[in-house]
DNA sequence: AACAAAACTTTACACGCGTAAAAGAAATTG
DNA sequence: CAATTTCTTTTACGCGTGTAAAGTTTTGTT
């Protein structure tokens, strides 16, 4: 590697032999040179440290390679994960991920979206804060940026939405949960953040209407995304309390499972299915750590590889046909009931 | 707002009555311009939506406005809880923050290095993978960009590092652990990937000794970034086996420990300080979710604010002062014990 | 009111690359 | 080998902003 600094395309065209329109066809596309250039543009890159400015570059294009990726939570494994699934996709299809979290807080998921929109993405994937989002606004974006939603949707916004069909999901548990044992009470956040505890909550009661059950909803106060200290705590009086018609508990995410494992152990309720175990608990996403609580939990899973490719494609997809999508595309993915030790 | 689409700064100069130079100016520093003219143009862009091309701005600049940040790995909830803070400090400051995970592959994360000087960022706050890291081209890229290492160094290397003082902290629980019960014995992998494991286990072997007692590794084998699994594997096989000499282990992080808990669990071996306790297990980082372990975990904790904190200050230090530090700054924090359920 | 200082306007050039048009060179074809 | 096609070079302009220099207006001070 020789020395020598390369300042821009002008020079690097220099030192190869070529012309700057041709070296900036190569960087474009290198399969629209000759072999012969093109062997020659490699050549020089391996002795000169040459790389465009990415500023000019974007200058001039109407949209760049860049295409955003939006999630309620970094600090949450769940979207931690998916968004790292969606990350290598999006660099395998030769676009740029450019990764931002909204910290839970809907003013920071609109600033994230209006940086986003500074940097001309050709696309972005967008997991919704969900009740608390700015629907109007973030709407407003998606009509300038092709946009597609997951995990969470918001109704008629953005080219697509790709999600877990929680009817399935709930009812595939809720079944199972009733052919073993008691019937579940369901365990949830008062004030649900994301539209999905809704959907969540309706499948239950669903779910055991169709089985000729009596549902029992316990919804814990609290606001944010603390989500195992609400389980925690909530979980920690409902056993005190034990005011409870069921020895079986459908959390509606895995987080409220884990703090309430938390709380059933600190309180010496053994969970599980064996002799001796005084509460059933399940859970609901197969979190990354669901394999680790004690006991193990039982859960629904997410497929994140389904969600994030599908998200990711359809985005794709859209990028490079240029136009938008006639009708919002919808897909739901089934969820697998995972067995685990506790229910 | 008016509907009038502006598209750039010279038309925006029209509507707000101004010159595009002064508007440039106000965009730098808004406090550069005469008060009433500051007032004309903030008017001017409640009325028009309009925000400078930031391509445009940073094809001049030397330097941008940008900072990144990268972690060895985003999906680990201590990197993320860490980067979460760091990102709001780069926020307050000013500065844009651009978050890379290195997803645990040395590749990426030169990979992430190289994209960042395509931004021509202002700094890098840079959480290396450790072991792994090319260390060398990790060193090119800190001679060119003003770099601040935490939680993990590389000799030499960057302007300054932050970190915890792993003798401090080793020392501290180790202390607490002899005087409370049986003296512990080291868990921790083979083959760390984080040079702090090193210092952990110096650390360990060096409390021990001061304290006269006579230390035990027990090594588990695994690569990557799966320390839960890991920990969960090993800890299994040793309860089988069952050929401790002690009843307490120290775990060289909390992954390692979360893993052990659920070997423990499934066991049967119920741990923690009370009678009846077959085990007492403490771990290193308060990872986010060692609150919600059963037991709840004894471990010792990273002030992750002030570690956070006092990386991007060095760093927003050397960025004003436009000049490298004289010598390399080397922060350690002291790690303090939270006493917990688990020992 | 007079004056200096501060702020603004005008003008002009720079940044590094995309890209179009026309002309020239090389590769491919029969 | 000539004709044709494909690729490359030359030339030139545009993108939206930073920024410097020189001239003009406004502001604040005495």
């Amino acid at each position: 590697m020789d020395d020598q600094k390369i300042k821009n395309m002008e020079e690097f065209a220099a030192v190869s032999g070529l012309s700057r329109p041709t070296i900036s066809k190569f960087f474009n596309d290198p399969s629209s040179v000759r072999k012969t250039t093109r062997r020659r543009i490699e050549e020089a890159l391996e002795r000169f440290d040459y790389r465009p400015n990415m500023y000019a570059i974007n200058q001039n294009r109407r949209l760049t390679k860049n295409i955003g990726i939006v999630v309620p939570y970094l600090a949450d494994p769940f979207f931690a994960e998916i968004a790292r699934v969606i990350e290598t996709l999006v660099l395998e299809a030769g676009f740029r991920p450019v990764l931002l979290g909204s910290h839970g807080d809907p003013e920071q998921e609109i600033d994230n979206l209006e940086n986003l929109r500074l940097i001309k993405p050709a696309g972005v994937l967008l997991a919704p804060l969900g009740r608390l989002s700015d629907a109007d606004r973030i709407a407003a974006f998606c009509e300038e940026v092709p946009t597609v939603l997951f995990d969470s949707s918001i109704d008629g916004v953005g080219e697509a939405f790709v999600g877990l069909d929680s009817f399935q999901g709930i009812g595939l548990i809720v079944d199972y949960l009733c052919r073993t044992g008691e019937p579940p009470a369901f365990f949830e956040m008062e004030k649900p953040t994301n539209p999905n505890a809704y959907k969540r909550r309706s499948a239950y009661l669903a779910a055991m209407d169709e089985l000729g059950h009596t549902p029992q909803l316990i919804q814990a106060p609290g606001e944010g995304w603390e989500f195992e200290e609400i389980g925690f705590r909530e979980g920690s009086r409902i056993i005190r309390d034990g005011n409870l018609t069921t020895d079986t508990i459908l959390c509606s995410n895995d987080r409220l499972a884990i703090g309430f494992l938390s709380a059933a152990y600190q309180a010496g309720k053994k969970v599980g299915i064996g002799a001796g175990c005084a509460l059933r608990v399940a859970g609901h996403d197969d979190h990354p750590f669901s394999r680790y609580t004690c006991p193990t939990l039982t859960t629904v899973a997410q497929d994140y590889s389904a969600i994030a490719t599908k998200s990711a494609e359809t985005l794709f997809g859209v990028i490079e046909a240029g136009t938008r999508l006639d009708s919002r595309e919808v897909t739901f993915f089934d969820g697998k009931l995972i067995m685990r030790g506790s229910a």
